[in-house]
DNA sequence: CGAGTTTGACCGGCGC
DNA sequence: GCGCCGGTCAAACTCG
């Protein structure tokens, strides 16, 4: 009798440990279940948001198409009204590209690359619309993905081999003095290493003591790819022995790592700017315009001629060369261009990030980077033209991002290459939290660029 | 031994 | 034509 109550109870006992672990079961159950939720809800939105990302790059790209079409449909009724040089010198040969970067994959050898290509109009009386529908004789605009570096530089080589085959007006002079030149884009900074790490493999093959400067120069060449051309030398600052100057010129023929992709947006896109900004714009043509009523009041300075510019002494005049100014011995961060321009009148273009902002304390950040971010309120261009060309590029939130990109690489780079190259906003952010002193710096640039 | 660096020689552009 | 200078080449050298 007893043995069969302790039976029962024993089973009743039982019993209920089993419905508590089914109810604890049940619970875990419904915890893994809210987890998963919670993922797919997160996949979504992450979803969502790449979504509203790429749609927003098309609409960037679409309105930067439109900017640029009005732009050249109002110089060409210039054109029309006008037979002076300057004129005439829009008919020649330009070529301006404006890369984003490379994917890492190798099934595609080129990244996305937005080019806006202007051939001569053999025709005066040809619409630039009929030139736009032509892909080989009038405007491109498009976005690139296809193309190799060789047929880009068969078409720069081309489009600065037909000056010298054309009338001896505008702009021709200039590309007949400057033929055949690689533009080169150079980089200032403090640096304390003998060489700057920008994510690159670099092969030296030779050094050279240039005059003026004791400091010897080195030249590398990538080692990345043996076939790709792209060079660069470094050199100290005569003036200077903390800064030092990277000159990059090539464009890379291969995918780049994470770490490097910065420097080779911002190097090409600031390349591509000297591109526009120079052909269509002689300094002996400077007129002065403000540009805080024009179509984008807060964007970057653009100044002809430089009054405070600094030139690599190294670096030949005779090609076209973007100096991006990462020093900060006056608290201004520059972005300069010299270019296709002769010597005679060889008066460099500048960038200038400037603002009205007085300089805030920044010596917490890296002892080596102090930058800060100064808005230029004369922003002055050559011509009503390049204004509106330059407002459309610097419009561009691929530019913006390939420039901040460059400060990133100097704020906080990640060596480790956790930068996917894919979004620059959030690499400056990401890498920023990184580094204490970089956050105040990048969040300062981020509040004169909202767009990024 | 291979990869990278050093360094003198060489080449081409440019000014006089 | 000559000299200067920037840029490149390539043999010798160094290093891991």
């Amino acid at each position: 009798m007893i043995i069969n109550q302790e039976t029962s109870t024993s089973t009743s006992t039982i019993a209920s440990k089993e419905e508590i672990i089914m109810k604890e079961e049940d619970h875990n159950n419904n915890n893994n279940l809210k987890r998963a939720r919670v993922k797919v809800d997160q996949v979504r939105e992450e979803n969502k948001r790449l979504k509203s990302t790429l749609s927003q790059i098309m609409k960037d790209y679409h309105s930067l198409k439109m900017h640029f079409n009005d732009i050249i449909q109002e110089d060409h009724h210039h054109a029309k009204k006008s037979t002076t040089p300057m004129a005439a010198s829009d008919d020649e040969s330009e070529f301006v590209s404006l890369s984003l970067g490379r994917p890492f994959s190798g099934d595609s050898k080129r990244g996305l690359e937005m080019m806006i290509k202007k051939n001569s109009c053999s025709d005066q009386s040809k619409n630039y619309e009929n030139c736009t529908s032509n892909k080989h004789d009038g405007l491109e605009l498009g976005l690139d993905c296809n193309s190799k570096d060789e047929d880009r530089n068969d078409i720069r080589a081309a489009s600065q081999k037909s000056p010298k085959n054309s009338t001896s007006t505008g702009d021709n002079e200039i590309l007949q003095h400057n033929p055949l030149k690689k533009p080169r884009v150079s980089i200032r900074a403090v640096c304390n290493t003998h060489t700057m790490n920008d994510g690159c493999q670099w092969r030296k093959y030779g050094q050279k003591i240039a005059k003026g400067n004791p400091c010897p120069r080195a030249y590398y060449r990538c080692t990345v790819s043996s076939s790709c051309p792209v060079r660069k030398q470094v050199q100290r600052c005569v003036d200077d022995m903390t800064i030092l100057i990277t000159t990059y010129e090539g464009t890379h023929n291969h995918p780049l790592p994470p770490s490097a992709t910065t420097i080779a947006a911002a190097t090409t896109a600031a390349a591509a700017t000297l591109n526009c900004s120079s052909s269509t714009s002689p300094p002996h043509h400077s007129v002065s315009a403000t540009s805080s009523t024009t179509t984008s009041p807060n964007l970057l300075g653009f100044t002809f001629p430089p009054n405070n510019l600094t030139f690599p002494r190294a670096t030949s005049q005779s090609h076209p060369t973007v100096v991006l100014d990462l020093t900060s011995p006056n608290h201004l961060t520059k972005f300069s261009s010299s270019t296709l321009f002769p010597a005679t009148h060889s008066s460099p273009t500048s960038l200038n990030f400037s603002s009205s902002s007085s300089a805030k304390n920044v010596s917490s950040l890296s002892p080596y980077y102090q930058p800060n971010f100064i808005y230029d309120s004369n922003m002055r261009a050559s011509s009503k033209h390049d204004q509106k060309i330059f407002d459309a590029i610097t419009c561009d939130p691929s530019f913006r991002s390939a420039l901040a990109a460059a400060i990133t690489s100097f704020v906080g780079t990640n060596v480790e290459g956790k930068n996917s190259g894919r979004d620059f906003h959030l690499s400056f952010s990401q890498q920023s939290s990184t580094r204490n002193g970089s956050v105040g710096c990048a969040t300062s640039f981020l509040n004169r660029f909202p767009q990024l």
